[in-house]
This record gives structure tokens, C-alpha cells and sequence, in this order.
DNA sequence: CGACGTGTAAC
DNA sequence: CCTTTTACACGTCG
């Protein structure tokens, strides 16, 4: 049996600016993403007293000014002050943890199933709330549970600056209060169609037929959806292979002149080979994204040979962009560039030794 | 089955 | 009025 703990940190970045400008303390503060064109943007956090006023992550900053009030503090995004940060902090969680997953920026899960206890587990969680608050003034959330699931959701339940154990035992009551856009990895899309069979609470999709479930959600996510209403989640606390990367940013000025797309796609690209030198990445596949005026998503993509090549990047995006603008129409809004079917120096040479074989 | 493009979800 | 990055599942095509 596992006792496995996530910790998320509360409105991370809205917390990080407070801390290092006492002066806006106690403020409705929205850390902003500009896209570059003038107050264009979104908002990537809203601290508690302006998620009051109803700003929220996500919101075109438009709307988030429209309700903000004379004193809220509006500030872009300082990503690199807050990644060391976040790398500080994870290296005292993983000094917990039997083992340790990063899950984004400002999440993690911490294995300690080496406790004897649930109690025990909650010691641990203490200390690293406190060890977090007094090295770097900012407060968290835990949850424990039996897996990641279980404290994902036990994490989420009590914010800012909870702490929350849910038992094996406890699941099926923790659980049952809950609706089921509550659960990690049901959303909008998911939540509407399960309301239209008469699902509302995780209770009702743990009883629901698997195979009314499937006529709707198809075999494999109708199994997980059952699953994780029975707090079911076998997945290891373990650092996840990186399986594919990207960039994509905003341009100056709608478009569909190829050198000025060009222009930002190499530039992603540029950057994102020193990435993958650095990380001894190869990839197979290349795409182009884009993003057109109307707000709609499009990629192209194209697969080769394992390569780490910079000029492969290049080559194929520019092929890629140069058919995409033959044939489809509109204006270029934003673009950019990703690498996926990821390989490691090994398994690139792997698969060079099955052809020489073959 | 692999490749490709889209949709859903979370951050 | 509209950000960024990653993951995964699904349908389709050859």
C-alpha cells in the first residue's frame, strides 16, 4: 500500500511578486501573459483577492481590467525568476520523498509510502509546509492519499494553505460529495456529456454502466472515467520521459507573408535546439502550429529520420509553412514550432542498428 | 501499425 | 477579446 502526497503551491506567481514586493501585499494582484500587441494577453495567475472580484487564470486580461478595481496590481510574468524558484523549493520536497515527480512548475508528487502511517505522512506534510514558508514566504497545499488521483484531488479540496488526508477508507466518502468535474482529467467537454446520461456526482459515474459509458467516450476513456470514480490510480510517483516540445508566440501583426512567419518559427526553433543539444534529445517528427485570426488551431507536421539537427528543423518547417500557405487561406495570428516522437542518443542508435541489420 | 491532424484537459 | 506548454486519446488513411 502507497501513501503518496501532492503539494501545489498556492496562486504560485501571484505569491513569488508579494513576497519579493511587500508593498503590494494584501492586494488583488493578476500576474499577466502579454502577447506583445499593446494589453493584449491572458491571465496566467490571479491571487485569491482577485479571483474575489472573479478574475481568473486563463481570461483575456480585457476582461480581467473590466473587473478589477482601482487597487488591483496588474504585473507580467517573471518565468525565470519563478522556474529557480520552483527548482529551489523541489529540491527540498524531493529530500522527503522515496521517490518524486515534478508535475509542472508549481506541482509535485512526493512518494512516502516508506511511513508507517498515514499519521506519520502527515507529519512529513507539516514540515514541508513549514520548511517551504520559512525559506521561501509562501504557503502550499497537500493532499495525502492512497495514489496520485486521491491526492491530486485531497490537494484541491482545502486552499489556500491547506492540508487534507484521505484514507483508503475514505475515499468512497471523500469522493461521493464531490460532482464529477471534479476529478482530474474530466473537464467542460466531459462534464456536459455525462450530465446528459444523468451523471452528476462522481457517486453516479462509479455505479454508471461501462458500457453506456463506452457508446459515448469510446472503450479506453470510458474504463479510465470508471476508474478514477473508484479512486483507482496505479500510476508510479516517477519523473516522466519528455515526449515532445514546443514554442509558439504571438505575431507583431495578423499575417500570411511566409518570411514573416518564418521569422518567429525560426526563432522558436533556435532556441529550442540549444534544448535539445543541451539535453542530448533526438527527434523524428516536426511541426509547424498555427494559430489563425479566427482563434482556430491547425499543425503540420512531418516525420524523418532521428536527427538533433538544427537545419532539420529548419528545412522541414519551412516546406511545412510554405504548403500550409499555398492551400489554406487567412490570416497568421500566432505560430510556432514542435518537436515530438522524442529519442534518446541510445535509442537513436538503436534504431540505426536495425536497419543495418535488416 | 505508423503517421497525421484534431479535440480535450491541465497548468 | 483570445497565452503557453505538454500529454493523451481518437479517427482516418495507406
Amino acid at each position: 500500500m502507497r501513501i503518496v502526497m501532492h503539494v501545489d503551491f498556492d496562486s504560485f506567481y501571484a505569491s513569488l511578486e508579494e513576497q519579493r514586493k511587500p508593498e503590494i501585499k494584501g492586494k488583488a494582484i493578476v500576474i499577466c501573459m502579454y502577447s506583445g500587441r499593446g494589453e493584449s494577453g491572458a491571465v496566467a495567475t490571479a491571487n485569491y483577492k482577485a479571483r474575489e472580484l472573479g478574475i481568473k487564470s486563463a481570461m483575456p486580461i480585457a476582461f480581467a481590467k473590466r473587473r478589477a478595481n482601482s487597487d488591483t496590481i496588474f504585473l507580467p510574468v517573471d518565468l525565470e525568476y519563478y522556474r529557480s524558484i520552483s527548482s529551489q523549493i523541489m529540491d527540498v520536497m524531493e529530500s522527503y520523498a522515496d521517490s518524486f515527480q515534478q508535475a509542472s512548475i508549481d506541482e509535485a508528487y512526493i512518494d512516502v509510502s516508506s511511513c508507517e502511517s498515514f499519521t506519520e505522512a502527515e507529519k512529513i506534510a507539516k514540515q514541508i509546509k513549514d520548511d517551504i514558508k520559512s525559506n521561501f514566504g509562501i504557503t502550499c497545499s497537500i493532499g495525502i492519499g492512497p495514489n496520485k488521483l486521491v491526492a491530486k484531488m485531497a490537494s484541491r479540496a482545502k486552499k489556500p494553505d491547506g492540508l487534507t488526508v484521505v484514507k483508503q477508507e475514505d475515499v468512497k466518502n471523500f469522493f461521493s460529495s464531490l460532482s464529477v468535474d471534479k476529478i482530474h482529467g474530466i473537464g467542460g467537454k466531459t462534464t456536459t456529456v455525462l450530465a446528459e446520461m444523468g451523471i452528476k456526482t462522481i457517486e453516479d459515474l462509479a455505479k454508471a454502466d461501462v458500457a453506456k459509458l463506452e457508446l459515448s467516450f469510446g472503450k479506453n476513456k470510458a474504463k479510465l472515467l470508471k476508474e478514477k470514480a473508484l479512486g483507482t490510480d496505479e500510476s508510479p510517483v516517477a519523473e516522466q520521459a519528455i515526449k515532445q516540445m514546443s514554442r509558439i508566440g504571438t505575431l507583431q501583426e495578423d499575417t500570411s507573408d511566409f518570411s514573416e512567419i518564418y521569422k518567429k518559427v525560426e526563432q522558436f526553433a533556435t532556441e529550442m535546439h540549444k534544448k535539445i543539444i543541451k539535453r542530448k534529445i533526438y527527434f523524428r517528427t516536426v511541426s509547424i502550429i498555427i494559430i489563425g485570426a479566427n482563434i482556430e488551431m491547425v499543425t503540420r507536421g512531418k516525420t524523418i529520420q532521428a536527427t538533433n539537427k538544427l537545419e532539420d528543423i529548419l528545412d522541414n518547417a519551412k516546406i511545412l509553412l510554405k504548403e500550409y500557405l499555398n492551400q489554406d487561406s487567412g490570416k497568421v495570428r500566432r505560430a510556432g514550432i514542435r518537436i515530438s516522437n522524442l529519442v534518446t542518443e541510445e535509442q537513436k542508435e538503436n534504431s540505426g542498428l536495425y536497419k543495418f541489420f535488416k
